[in-house]
DNA sequence: TGCATCGTACGAAAACTTTCCTACCTTTGA
DNA sequence: TCAAAGGTAGGAAAGTTTTCGTACGATGCA
């Protein structure tokens, strides 16, 4: 290993599955792995103790936190959900648009992946940040 | 296999290394092994021999054909660029921001990984959407 | 009490991805 | 001509991620 704290450096990013797991999280707050695994469950077949084995490697990684109180030990996320998502952004935004956000932001609208509703938020938005600029 | 046209249904998308080679050919168009591996090298240490049966993989997979008419065979992308790229975005939205562009969008806009210009570019953008929505 | 149920821990196997060694063929140039 | 350079093919090994079997402790309740 080139730098002793190499791994605060370049956190790891979360693997796919690891990203499920965080999207259970993110959305229903701190829970049992029970809990977690009967989320994963609704969408495709996966045992118990796989489940908690990630959930553990998490941990580990310092990815998630628990609580182990209680014998159903309680995970919960350490960071911000914001800011994983964001890191997993500028990476995706290098990788596959070469670190181009608007072409990015152009595919995504250019199909109609987004809503009326959404195209006005990101308007909104955009207003936003221009005021906040020109002040 | 549920299905027996599976693969063509549910095309598994390029892994980490292999979308790095779908870089350079995006940006280069169709080249030799040799050249994409000098392209990778630029960016760090890797074996001709690794670029080589990473390539020959892809077109087993079908994401890249080759004219083989010459010795040094010249390889090409099978699907746009576009296409690829979409496909991944897609599925990064749903992964990372529940189907929600428009949350992606805004925590793009909100940090400042956007430029003044490409920020001007997606109000372009929007402009042209509602335009055509209009009509 | 005692057994079914539900929990954690751990390790190994399976699956997938990436790397590169080795073999062998073709081209090039001294 | 023949050695050096450069090409492809294929398989094994290494690295990573994911899955789950097994062991065993806690809890609940008949």
């Amino acid at each position: 290993m080139e730098h002793p704290n190499n791994d605060e450096i370049k956190k790891a990013e979360p693997t796919k599955a690891e990203l499920e797991i965080l999207q259970v999280l993110w959305q229903h707050g701190p829970s049992t792995v029970r809990f977690v695994n009967d989320a994963l469950i609704a969408q495709r077949d996966v045992a118990y103790t796989s489940t908690l084995k990630l959930m553990q490697i998490m941990a580990d990684k310092g990815i998630l936190k628990r609580d182990e109180s209680q014998m159903k030990h309680i995970y919960h996320v350490v960071e911000a959900k914001e800011k994983t998502q964001h890191q997993l952004l500028d990476r995706f935004v290098d990788s596959v648009y070469q670190g181009s956000s608007s072409k990015l932001v152009m595919q995504l609208l250019g199909n109609k992946k987004a809503t009326k509703e959404e195209l006005e938020g990101i308007r909104k938005m955009l207003d936003e940040i221009e005021k906040t600029n020109n002040q």
